[in-house]
DNA sequence: TCCTACATGTAAGGTGTTACATGATTCC
DNA sequence: GGAATCATGTAACACCTTACATGTAGGA
């Protein structure tokens, strides 16, 4: 009966809220989890897998306008797991970061297309940052009283959230030292000239 | 013949220098990539796949004192494919953050128990952050020369090494003001104790 | 009628981890 | 003889992505 993290990561949204497979995919894509995702093609096989151990249960809600759906609740026995699961210590993420890996054979491109990549990428990060900057104005602007009170969800995704933001921050500043200092180091010869 | 993130991460520990099995997968689990990593079980067949391919020849190296090992170096064709991968431009990384998954779900469990695992993790976070200081030392000590030759690959190792640093560092250190930010919201009238 | 969004699933295939398996050589 | 390291592989299973598949309902 082990639980994958994705499954403790429903557990923890139907914490918050009784929500459909549906729901909760969106959820995983956008709001939330901006640590973790997944597509509908693993949330309904895992939902299911959770109320066979007894985590989770389900109703069929009928919906005008709508297809039916099915409203996920968590158990007890649900609630219980979660708990554990958020108590006990975590093993640090092993970063997975395709372009860091790249970077570590750009000795073998011209440094003025390693210095277009490195900005390149210094963009799309900032682009980023600039979306989680939106939704933290939002946040602020609806969720006031929450923000000052850690047993509300809120004060968690606003936690969470200024981690995002300076890890898009850190990202896409090290992205442009590293396109300078790639500049600096270039030509000897073109150091006079900058 | 499409090749995955790991085949091209073998192509690049490759230009460096041919390498065996055993000399790849002991890179890809400390030196170069703190960024991917992968066993020996995965490195096996992804190198007989690359020479399926074209992309590497190896050949059996006799030595005393221990076992034969076939040694790998990187085809033309290889060389090839590799830059063509390292000038296509990336997606950034999604991010699987198992413990920031569990702060989004804090607000279930007491703010001390949130503290104490902030800490812990912001602790583990510095452990990781003194290693990589320890290799800067020893690069610095070792390849003076190398760090300031863009053709060569310890300045790309160096700069993969800043991002590491300040990931760490920028990790505990959210660490640190999370739990900080937490234990000023805890309790509103033990505010005027602290 | 066609397209979009809602809603729920299954299937195939690639990636990654853990465990199993074998054998050589060196040191205790 | 037994343990440790070097060296190379396979097998089973979990995880994740992409694509396939079906059906409802509303709007252009």
């Amino acid at each position: 009966m082990a639980v994958s993290v994705l499954g403790h990561t429903l557990l923890g949204l139907l914490a918050r809220e009784p929500a459909s497979g549906l729901d909760l995919t969106h959820a995983l894509q956008q709001r939330i989890a901006f640590f973790w995702h997944a597509r509908h093609s693993q949330v309904y096989p895992e939902l299911a897998r959770l109320e066979k151990d007894g985590l989770v249960v389900h109703t069929v809600v009928p919906q005008r306008d709508r297809p039916d759906k099915k409203v996920y609740a968590l158990t007890e026995r649900g609630r219980q797991i979660l708990l554990g699961w958020l108590l006990a210590p975590t093993d640090p993420p092993q970063i997975r970061d395709e372009f860091l890996v790249k970077v570590t054979s750009f000795w073998l491109i011209e440094p003025e297309r390693a210095i277009d990549l490195l900005l390149d990428q210094a963009r799309q990060h900032e682009e980023r940052l600039a979306m989680l900057t939106g939704i933290e104005g939002g946040m602020q602007a609806d969720f006031q009283a929450a923000l000052a009170d850690p047993s509300a969800p809120p004060f968690m995704t606003y936690l969470t959230l200024q981690r995002g933001l300076s890890y898009e921050r850190e990202y896409a500043a090290w992205c442009r030292w590293a396109a300078e200092y790639l500049r600096q180091h270039q030509r000897p010869d073109r150091d006079a000239g900058a």
